[in-house]
DNA sequence: GACCGGGTTTGATCAGGATCAAGCGCTGCG
DNA sequence: CGCAGCGCTTGATCCTGATCAAACCCGGTC
């Protein structure tokens, strides 16, 4: 693996509500979040807000700051959140010398592209919510935390916010899922007990894996 | 501007309905368009087609494939088309060499990020088309075409399911416009006549330039 | 010119989820 | 212990846009 600690700075600790980057503040650098769970949301000339990506711990947040000079979107912490920063700059410079981490680089761009289109698919409420549950539990799993109990670290609120969904509605979801004893739920704490048919339901959200073609 | 002539190979000219690459097919080059335009779209395992983007002359298309190895989306010519090829591999090596370069390339991936993430926002029909409206005509002028006459060059159906709405909405929402004395429509000719009003209609989802900040 | 067929428009109905409005249940604090 | 406040749930109603169904328009073909 590349070791990038010559570039790598903590920050940190926050706290739930302080805030890691502002839009409009310059776009200096990259982070990976070590702990905790930051929520990145943009705000409307409305005044509404919309929330963009929950990064979780081992997750890379920061990237879509790189276009413009400046920090298109806001990071706040959900919980206690400690940082790894990147100076993008010297990543950048780094990168010529080393086609791995460019590559990485360039993966970890590309993959959000895809991310933030599935987004915009017209799934239902429910597609919505069982995918957002299968991802989460995925995303914990990759990092070594247990897939089939959770807690949410983040407010129902936001949970709707980034579905695009009522907070009503979501809390009706999981009621219903709950119902059909797919889940277990209380407060922030979930449990996933069907697996499958939550998979099933959430599969075309999550853009089940592609089949392999062979080349022409 | 950088010279990259040595690494592009003309393709086409494609016809309506040909396909440039399919989902599955081995990534190996990003293209941009020369002339006409292309949509790419994906499959879900339903077998339901969500449109991704068009893509007009003079843009970029094929970098959320750099992730995988392979194209997670279809592209089809709408029209009469001609694309610039590039190994990316080769892309990728003169990167390394040519700094620019590879801030071009990050800059054009993470766009393509805050692109996606728009169409994720909750926007009602209205909003949606006029932003699509506005966006069309702003790429046209980037290009030197004409910002306020021009051609639609996909279909109703195309542009509906790329805005996740359905064809007879985007037929209504037209005429609504057109009533209103906004734009005029006849068949796929389209005038922009109230430019003011139509861009405070899309502006929410067009993202308004941010306020550029002080740094703290 | 009649016939077709795809793309588009128009009209009528329906439904998923938003919105409005209370109520509930923690948690923290005086 | 009681109260306040926030996050969440529950219930009732409403509305936007989907769906269903049919007509229409234009270009191409026989």
């Amino acid at each position: 693996m590349l070791d990038l600690h010559v570039l790598e700075a903590r920050v940190g600790p926050f706290h739930a509500g302080d805030h890691i980057f502002r839009a409009g503040d310059p776009f200096e650098s990259i982070y990976t979040v070590r702990a905790g769970t930051v929520k990145t949301y943009s705000v409307d000339q409305e005044g509404r807000e919309q929330v963009l990506d929950f990064h979780l711990a081992g997750e890379v947040m920061g990237l879509d700051a790189i276009d413009e000079d400046w920090h298109r979107s806001n990071a706040v912490a959900l919980d206690t959140v400690v940082l790894s920063q990147f100076s993008f700059t010297r990543l950048s410079m780094l990168a010529a010398r080393l086609p791995r981490l460019q590559k990485i680089l360039f993966r970890l761009l590309s993959r959000d592209i895809g991310r933030a289109a599935l987004l915009a698919g017209d799934w239902s409420a429910d597609e919505r919510l069982a995918a957002f549950l299968i991802g989460l539990s995925r995303r914990l799993a990759a990092r070594g935390s247990s897939p089939d109990r959770f807690e949410l670290t983040m407010a129902r609120i936001d949970i709707a916010n980034h579905l695009r969904l009522a907070p009503e509605t979501v809390s009706r979801v999981l009621k219903h899922f709950q119902a059909g004893g797919l889940i277990r739920v209380d407060r922030r704490q979930v449990e996933l007990l069907d697996r499958v048919r939550l998979e099933a339901l959430g599969a075309s959200a999550l853009q089940q894996p592609l089949m392999k073609r062979a080349a022409r």
